[in-house]
DNA sequence: CGGTAAATTGACCTGGGTCAATAAATGTGG
DNA sequence: CCACATTTATTGACCCAGGTCAATTTACCG
């Protein structure tokens, strides 16, 4: 079942758009190699990014609920995406009970992550919001991978970061080089690392919420 | 199978905490009556309120993810809530493939309602804040009604309007008087009357969530 | 090798926070 | 129904984290 959302696939260049906020919308996709990103634009022209999403996440749920799509999606890097129309998950729903429950826990994880954005955004310092972003990214490179690397390309731009994180790019600026100073990361080119994680998770309010999940309440596969 | 779901019910005084943070956790809640709220703690005390809750809402999601709670819920009033276990969902989602749907629906609705309070926070000013979330609550009150009330009880002290909102509770009294000021609301006792609602909306970039939503997609009853 | 996007840095400004005092509302026991 | 206690709301004075603007510098790219 899982095989067959990925049988059509479909490359998108750096930058390129695949969803624009507020198109007529009946599809979904999954990411199959890159970093995508969504976000909204506000009345004043700022932008607001929502999440970045990275191979295996899948895209474009609100099209399961509202019309007319609620956020712009995007390619950070070139990316490929396997589009599937939403039919296929109302087969999924009736035919594979586990595996929609399992969509459900993802749709929980993403919302839980959410709300980490919401208490960092509405709670916290600028360089408690970057030092989090800094292990966000660095632990959905690899969800899966129980001692993920402390060196990584970023691969964003320090405007991405900012409008992530609700700052300005040159605030962004500051809080890196603040960063870097205290000696919680190093940079060079676009690479970082970071030399002390916890410390930094510890600043940032940072929990994974890769960890600790609790799934054995999911129904057999039929 | 929902009635069911309602069986029991527990009654919750003002305050009351009905799940706290790291609790370990397995239950589930519909709220009945009255409104709730969850809410995160931070390390230096202060607290980011997520959403508020309505009658009709489920609560404690994130026990069907997470071994513990990520979040406190607590009674804004006096309230009804209607515990029910999550092996109930199992079954849900087993033999109820429209119901089960319908929750996913639920949840992405939710998850919208999230990402407009991340924009909201990320890239707007404090009145925007405020406004939009007088909006939130009026319509929530009443999801389904066509054309809301534009005078209710907001039943918020307005240090929660400023947890909700990321202020404090002076600048929320200062945007409060200033949107008065402006015309835009009247306030008595613990009242609010939308004056405008369109200019709030304008001003708050609100979207109601409850409209635009398309679910010609749902599987049909079993 | 020019040309453009991105990063850096300094100078200065402002939206919203902090602190503190007062008033109003709400609740409580008698 | 009243006196008192406790929240909650209001307001002013002042401060600072983060924004704005502008100028360089550096990295990337055809």
């Amino acid at each position: 079942m899982l095989a067959g959302l990925e049988e059509r696939t479909r490359p998108l260049r750096r930058g390129g758009v695949l969803v624009r906020e507020n198109d007529l919308q009946t599809e979904l996709f999954v990411l199959t190699r890159g970093t995508m990103m969504s976000y909204v634009l506000l009345d004043d022209g700022s932008r607001q990014i929502l999440r970045f999403l990275f191979p295996g996440d899948m895209m474009g749920f609100s099209s399961l609920v509202y019309r007319r799509s609620v956020e712009t999606i995007a390619a950070v890097t070139d990316c490929v995406v396997a589009p599937f129309d939403r039919g296929c998950l109302t087969r999924l729903v009736g035919d594979h009970p586990r595996l929609s429950a399992m969509m459900m826990v993802m749709n929980q994880m993403e919302r839980v992550m959410l709300t980490d954005r919401v208490a960092a955004l509405g709670r916290t310092s600028a360089k408690a919001r970057v030092a989090a972003l800094l292990l966000e990214i660095r632990n959905s490179l690899a969800p899966t991978d129980p001692s993920p690397r402390a060196c990584f390309a970023l691969g964003l731009t320090q405007e991405e970061i900012g409008d992530a994180t609700g700052l300005t790019a040159v605030h962004v600026n500051r809080m890196l080089r603040q960063l870097e100073q205290d000696g919680l990361i190093a940079r060079e080119n676009g690479r970082v690392t970071l030399l002390n994680a916890p410390m930094l998770a510890r600043i940032g309010n940072y929990v994974n919420r890769f960890e600790g999940l609790d799934l054995s309440w999911l129904p057999p596969a039929r």
